[in-house]
DNA sequence: TGTACATCAGTGAACGCGCGTTCACTGATGTAC
DNA sequence: TGTACATCAGTGAACGCGCGTTCACTGATGTAC
């Protein structure tokens, strides 16, 4: 394998790409030095400036593959209309989503992070989030692609919220309840869409 | 006015309360620094730890207030029912709000943070949003306590949610469109749950 | 009433530490002739 | 084919800075006699 040449550079910074998207979720966008998301890549800090020209940069772009992730995963799935969402539903507010930060979902876990970064890494956001509604919006297989769209994007914040309640509360029964009923309301928003 | 005595100190106690409130909404809570936390109390650094056991113990206690605030708020309000949720959803829904962190809801501000915190500050985080719930609760109306209850949150996490989704994309006219869609989202959650 | 002393809220400088960022250097890989 | 040099990814120490926290001190307020 080459050490040396653009490609083996590209893979260098995808790889600090990846561990940063699951630290960054883990410990916050605050809470990560730089050290720590180079050391996770394998790396040590002073190799950073070779790849990014600021630790904004690397949030920006880690946001973007996070969101990219995002949608192919939903892209993938296999159900559509009510089924579908509810395949989406369950596995978005399980237990091992809630207990999982650094493998789950970016915004659920940085959203209100993000509304205080500079304006690059909000406009990575909303093109990465927009993608990812899309595809919720495609599960949901309603006729008028506006309404479905808006649909989608209010799915996806109920869902998110639920799950960033379900993590911030410290009674474990309450939580667990929370993530039930989420699935409920989930479903209970895409039908009054469809009747 | 007396400059002396445990009156005069609990006093100064809530004003850095409050104020912290505001700060750790507009810059989150990694973003504030004791120094300024203080100074917008109108004291200095060297103060704080004759009111507050470390940083973590004013964060809990501000968080509480806020949420101790918000649930006074939806309290004191005159609507019940369908009508009841409309001022809210609307009222949290608004530009104003949006744009406006620091004046604004605690768990739309720093809910992703908070799920970071120690024990006793989600402790708090808990028993306050519960407060809050319960009175959202009470707004809609329902037969069913525990329901109302259930219904409130998916409420409370779909209003969250959504704020916080207009405060983080980048386009404009995006956010507003996210905010309207919030309010018929929210309206629809509890038609369902009527119906 | 006056004076000496105790108590208290708050000041401001200092602490060690980790932050984001910079930079001189290393050593492996590629290129020229 | 062999050797001298250029190029590059990454190292590791250092930078100034702001962080949470500590502490000796100040000056105003209250109390004792």
């Amino acid at each position: 394998m080459a050490r040396y040449g653009k490609e083996h550079k590209q893979q260098t910074r995808q790889r600090i790409i990846a561990a940063a998207g699951h630290r960054l979720k883990q410990d916050g966008i605050d809470g990560s030095g730089l050290a720590a998301l180079m050391a996770d890549a394998g790396l040590t800090n002073g190799a950073f400036y070779a790849h990014f020209g600021s630790k904004d940069e690397l949030v920006a772009a880690a946001v973007a593959d996070q969101l990219r992730s995002q949608q192919e995963r939903i892209g993938a799935l296999a159900g559509t209309g009510r089924a579908g969402l509810e395949q989406i539903a369950r596995e978005y507010l399980s237990a091992e989503h809630r207990d999982n930060l650094g493998d789950g979902c970016a915004s659920a876990a940085l959203l209100d992070e993000i509304g205080r970064c500079p304006d690059a890494t909000r406009k990575a956001y909303t093109d990465g989030v927009m993608g990812v509604v899309d595809s919720l919006a495609a599960v949901l297989d309603q006729p008028d692609r506006n309404a479905a769209r808006m649909t989608a994007l209010g799915i996806y914040a109920l869902l998110t919220g639920t799950l960033q309640l379900s993590r911030a509360v410290a009674d474990r029964q309450l939580a667990e309840e929370i993530l039930e009923h989420g699935i409920a309301n989930a479903l209970a928003l895409l039908g009054v869409m469809d009747g």
